[in-house]
DNA sequence: AGGCTTTCTCTAGAATGTCTAGAGAAATGC
DNA sequence: GCATTTCTCTAGACATTCTAGAGAAAGCCT
């Protein structure tokens, strides 16, 4: 994993819709094609971090396996952080290509 | 900074040619146009991890503003972890960028 | 009924890498 | 002689991720 970049890809796939914790894992790993792989001992003090920071929030619902799961959402606030975080990404990833394409 | 970059980042700028740490940092700055910089509580374990994984090797010479400074070049063994680190990019970045444009 | 697998949440503590905030030293210019 | 620039270096704090677990409830199988 990246790190630093937890924190949006989950602001990011809660644009999707309401999502418990263990279908964020799931879709990352799913869109990612693997690539990306979300252990859960960095997942829940994520969302934690991220429910505390008021960028998403939490209810308790029944899921289709009836089972009881927290579902997640973005706030309005979540939002907008997840716009700074795009571009701050957009930013040093743009960075980073470039040196990597500095030649003599 | 991206978190786990700065190794790679590194390798990168001294396939330009041998450098001192001073001038590394400086290098990073001017090429990513001010968007990436190192500090020095960084740059420095980050050079003695390089070293130490032999990596990159050292020798004391004089800069041409005649001071002696740590010149570090890249060892072979170097050049294939430069090349692991890339792909590795490449891959993590893409899987970011993929998360990024997912949409409903 | 009992046991297994799947789905789901959660936590403590270690490991890692970066940042803050310094110190220090030598060369040059004023 | 003093300030600035160039350069190296370190200790300790900090944030995030990883390792390695525990636990619980639903559904399936025998």
């Amino acid at each position: 994993m990246l790190q630093g970049t937890l924190d949006m890809l989950v602001l990011q796939i809660l644009t999707l819709g309401r999502m418990h914790g263990w279908g964020i894992t799931q879709r990352i790993e799913q869109i990612s094609e693997s690539v990306l792989r979300v252990n859960q001992g960095s997942l829940y003090p994520a969302l934690y971090r991220l429910e505390e920071a008021g960028w998403i929030a939490s209810e308790w619902d029944a899921t289709e396996n009836n089972r009881q799961a927290k579902f997640y959402s973005l706030t309005a606030k979540g939002k907008k952080q997840l716009a700074t975080e795009r571009e701050s990404w957009e930013r040093l990833a743009g960075a980073v290509g470039r040196i990597l394409d500095a030649e003599v």
